[in-house]
DNA sequence: TCTGGGGTCCTAGGACCC
DNA sequence: TCTGGGGTCCTAGGACCC
């Protein structure tokens, strides 16, 4: 689902000597499209993609799609015009997370040396696995027969000395390919790119360079690391400078910690009423405390996110004295922001809360209580989260509450019990939901 | 053409402390 | 009494990625 540019030219042979690199880059082809093709076989060789109703975009387009200018991050008003026959399904995001399961547990068998970037994308270091497995080249070849045969989806692999140009390469082996690119061809292969081909060179970065006459990442390393600051500030400066140099020592990372986690909601029609957009963040916050719970995380700051019917965006956050796993605080604080946000006749396009400043439990307790030694971290042990709760002194009664809506919908699914405001709220906003689900387009054929 | 939802990272200003 | 510099935290916004 890369959207990086590519180019002709750099789709060449660039070499066959994989003897000093370690790299792979495992893409899966317009993967949502194709994860429904294994569903709906009748599809294929017709232009499918995956997206919003209405108000969405297009998640991935089927390569026939590509055909018709239908790309990913395109609205799905504007892909229809372009490509009238397109089918678009609605995504299933547990589907795609089902099938990805089953392709990094492929990947594992390769090597531990695995960091999955997203639901269709990995990073392996196949450096340690050369004796046992093979070369690169000959362990990415058995990798995409593998996930063909047994998944039934294709991957494009690239192979590279570094992340960053593993990346791109995976990008220009696609669809359905492989592409090595030696380390001695390292700088050959970048410098004849687009800089847009960079990883964190957007549509704004790429303007400005282009503006100042950058428009390759040749041109872009000519520039030099002082220009370069001068034009995008010092970090993005020097940054894009040494990737443009083929320098990028950032190892290949197994297991990362979540930084913030939310939720947001583009609605169907503007909503001006003030207590409907409560309920909203009401929901949002119990969605939010209960992913915490789940994943044993409390969160010290809450943010919300409110877009205006004219699209311009704001956000306002705020921090607690002690981080929480609750919905009624996350709520309690997200609604106090709301307060001082103004919202017209035109009312909103977008409401969206997201639990900031994330603590492991167990750290907080260590933190929090100011253990001075570890004989007292330790007296907490696996009762480490209540222990905070009890030191801290959270309403019990609101904890006990919140933890029996979790077991309740663990057991009969996630619609089944909500707080009583939000059972008026579910109905109210049922039309929309529904309209929002149905296909765009003949979704069944 | 009219812009999703999940995130990460960076910058910059102001408050506050030493 | 006035001034200063560094470090850290908080907040808002923006670019970027898939």
């Amino acid at each position: 689902m890369s959207r990086a540019p590519r180019s002709k030219e750099a789709r060449r042979f660039w070499g066959d000597d994989d003897s000093d690199v370690g790299i792979l880059h495992v893409d899966m082809d317009a993967f949502f499209v194709s994860v429904e093709l294994l569903d709906r076989p009748e599809l294929a060789g017709k232009p499918v993609a995956v997206g919003g109703a209405e108000r969405g975009v297009v998640s991935a387009a089927s390569y026939e799609a590509r055909e018709f200018g239908v790309n990913s991050a395109m609205p799905v008003a504007r892909a229809l015009r372009a490509c009238p026959h397109l089918t678009m399904i609605p995504p299933r995001p547990g589907r795609y997370s089902e099938v990805s399961r089953q392709i990094m547990d492929i990947l594992h068998d390769v090597t531990p040396l695995v960091e999955k970037l997203s639901v269709d994308e990995a990073f392996l270091d196949v450096g340690g696995a050369r004796r046992l497995m093979g070369g690169p080249v000959r362990i990415a070849t058995d990798l995409r027969a593998r996930i063909r045969r047994e998944v039934g989806v294709p991957a494009s692999v690239g192979i590279a000395a570094t992340k960053h140009v593993a990346k791109i390469a995976s990008a220009h082996a696609k669809p359905d390919g492989l592409l090595l690119i030696p380390r001695s061809a390292t700088i050959a292969f970048l410098h004849g790119l687009p800089v847009g081909a960079l990883w964190g060179v957007g549509e704004k970065t790429r303007a400005r360079l282009a503006n100042q006459g950058i428009e390759t990442v040749g041109e872009l390393a000519d520039a030099g690391p002082e220009r370069l600051a001068r034009i995008l500030g010092r970090a993005h400066g020097t940054h894009l400078y040494r990737l443009a140099m083929g320098q990028d020592p950032r190892p290949v990372q197994t297991s990362r910690e979540e930084k913030s986690i939310g939720k947001e909601e583009t609605f169907f029609e503007h909503v001006a009423d003030r207590g409907k957009l409560e309920r909203i963040l009401l929901a949002q916050a119990h969605a939010t405390a209960r992913r915490l719970r789940r994943a044993h995380l409390t969160a010290r700051t809450v943010a919300i996110k409110v877009r205006f019917a004219d699209f311009t965006t704001i956000t306002r956050s705020t921090t607690f004295a002690r981080p929480t796993d609750l919905a009624a605080d996350l709520y309690a604080g997200a609604k106090h922001l709301f307060d001082s946000v103004a919202v017209s006749g035109e009312g909103l396009r977008l409401l969206g809360l997201r639990a900031e400043q994330i603590v492991d439990q167990r750290e907080g307790v260590q933190l929090a209580l100011g253990a001075d030694s570890d004989d007292e971290a330790w007296a907490f042990g696996d009762q480490a989260g209540e222990g905070m709760r009890q030191a801290f002194g959270v309403n019990p009664r609101l904890e006990r509450a919140e933890a029996a809506l979790d077991r309740i919908r663990d057991r009969f699914g996630p619609s089944f019990a909500g707080p009583g405001s939000l059972i008026g709220a579910d109905k109210e906003r049922r039309p929309e939901a529904d309209r929002q689900r149905r296909p765009e387009n003949g979704g069944g054929g």
